[in-house]
DNA sequence: AAATTAATTTAGATATGGCTAAAATCACTT
DNA sequence: AAGTGATTTTAGCCATATCTAAATTAATTT
C-alpha cells in the first residue's frame, strides 16, 4: 500500500491532468497546499516508483500504474461522499471533507459493501462519475454554465466540490445534478447569469457559474446583452 | 488534535489500566507492537503534554485529560464497530480492524449522526460499553467464563475482540452478548468447558473461555471433576 | 551483600514528508 | 543576443515516530 501523501499526490495529478492536460510543479504545489520544493522531491519519488513520468521543467504524467491508483482513491472518495449523503444525511457541502480523510483507510471489503448498499451507483452527490473497481471512468461531456448563452437550456451534470460555501450557494438555488436549467439572460463583461430552475428564477454570479457544468445543452443561443 | 500514534497510545494505556491497574513500558510495547525504547520516548512526550503521569521504572497513569481523549477514541471505535455491523452487515470479527483505522479520522459531526442512526446505543457488537460524548463509561461487572463452575449459568456480557479467529470460533457456538449460557461440566487442569447455549451443547477450550465474560452469574457451583 | 536477570531508559540512527533559501533553467521581451 | 521574471530544482534543515545497541536501574536469587 501507498502512503496517504502519495495517494493525495496521485489523485491531484489525475484531476489536474484531466482539467489542464499537463501538470506543472506549481499547479500541484497550489492544489496540495505544499511548497513547490516539496512537490519536486515527491515527484522524484513517484517517478522512481514508476507511478508517473517526469521531464525536468516540463511537468508530469501518470503512468498506467499511477492512474490505476489515482482512480482507486477517487472511487473511494466518491463512494464515501455518496454513502454519507444517502445513508447518513450528511449535507453535500460537508461530504468532501469527510471523504478526504476516510478514503485512505477504507478497506476493499467495505468499499464493496457500500457500493452494493447504494446499488452500484455511477455518480457522487456532485455529479462526478464514480470509477468502477477495474478503473473505468466515464466522464461527462459538459460545458461550464458560464459559457451558456441566453435561450439555451440543459441539465446540471456536475458541480465542483472544492468549496463548501460555493456548494451551499449553489444548493440554495436548487442547482443539483440532473436539474433542468434555462438561461434567461447574461450580463456582459462576465456578468451575472439569470436562469430558470423549475419555476423559480435565480441570478448567479459569473464566478460560481464557472463551477457548474451543464450537459445536453440545446436551444438557440441568443446575444449577450 | 493529536496524532494517530498518540491516540493509539492513550487508548492502549486506558485499556491496560482497566485490565491490570498499572501500565508498564513492556506491556505497552507488546500491546502496540513497538519496541520498548519507542514506548519510553512516547511516554516522555505524553508526560510533557500532561496526558499522563510517569515515575521512572514504575509505569504510567493517565491524567484526566489523557483519559478524556482515550475515551473519545474508544467511543469512535465502538460506534464504528456497531455501525458497520448494523448498517453494512460487516461480520463481527472484521469490524475491529476497520474501526482501528477509521476511528482516527471520524469527525464529531459524523460521530453524532452514527450515534443517532443507531438510537444512541450503549454496547458495541462485542458487548463492550460505548462511552458517552462527555466521557462517561459504564463497565459491566462480569467474570471470565473460564472461572465458572458446573451448574452455574449466566449471560454473555462481553467478548474480547483482539483476535478475529477467536471471534469466529465463539460466534460459531452462538456466544454473542446477551446470550444465556449454562455450564454443564468443566474438565480439570484448565480443561475444556461443556456448556448449553439455548438447546445446543458445546465444548469450549479453556483459553477461549478466558476471553468470554459472563454477567448475572447464578446457580450452585458444583465441583470441577 | 553480591551476582544475576529482567525491565527500562538513553543514545544515536533511519525513513517520511514537510520547510526555506539559493541556484538553475526556461520563456519572453527588448 | 542579452536581460528579466517566473518556474523548477537542489541543498540542507526540521519534526514525527520508529528502530537497535548499550547503559542503567530494579528485582530476585544465592
Amino acid at each position: 500500500m501507498y502512503t496517504e501523501s502519495i495517494e493525495n499526490y496521485l489523485k491531484a495529478i489525475y484531476e489536474l491532468q484531466r482539467e489542464w492536460g499537463k501538470v506543472s510543479t506549481n499547479a500541484l504545489s497550489e492544489k496540495l497546499g505544499v511548497a513547490p520544493a516539496s512537490v519536486t522531491s515527491m515527484i522524484k519519488k513517484l517517478s522512481e516508483k514508476k507511478l508517473l513520468t517526469h521531464k525536468r521543467y516540463q511537468g508530469v504524467k501518470l503512468t498506467r500504474a499511477g492512474q490505476k491508483i489515482a482512480l482507486e482513491v477517487i472511487r473511494h472518495h466518491r463512494l464515501i461522499e455518496l454513502y454519507l449523503a444517502e445513508a447518513l444525511g450528511v449535507p453535500w457541502d460537508q461530504v468532501h471533507e469527510e471523504a478526504e480523510k476516510w478514503e485512505h483507510v477504507l478497506s476493499e471489503d467495505l468499499e464493496d459493501r457500500m457500493d452494493a448498499a447504494l446499488g452500484h451507483p455511477t455518480r457522487d452527490p456532485h455529479g462526478s462519475p464514480i470509477p468502477s473497481r477495474d478503473g473505468t471512468i466515464i466522464e461527462l461531456d459538459s460545458i461550464p454554465l458560464a459559457d451558456m448563452r441566453p435561450g439555451q437550456h440543459g441539465v446540471v451534470a456536475e458541480v465542483s466540490d472544492h468549496d463548501p460555501n460555493l456548494l451551499r450557494y449553489i444548493g440554495k438555488m436548487g442547482l443539483y445534478p440532473k436539474t433542468r436549467v434555462k438561461v434567461v439572460s447574461v450580463e456582459p463583461f462576465s456578468g451575472p447569469i439569470t436562469l430558470k430552475v423549475g419555476d423559480a428564477s435565480h441570478v448567479l454570479g459569473a464566478e460560481a457559474a464557472q463551477y457548474v457544468f451543464i450537459t445536453d445543452v440545446k436551444g438557440n443561443p441568443g446575444e449577450v446583452i
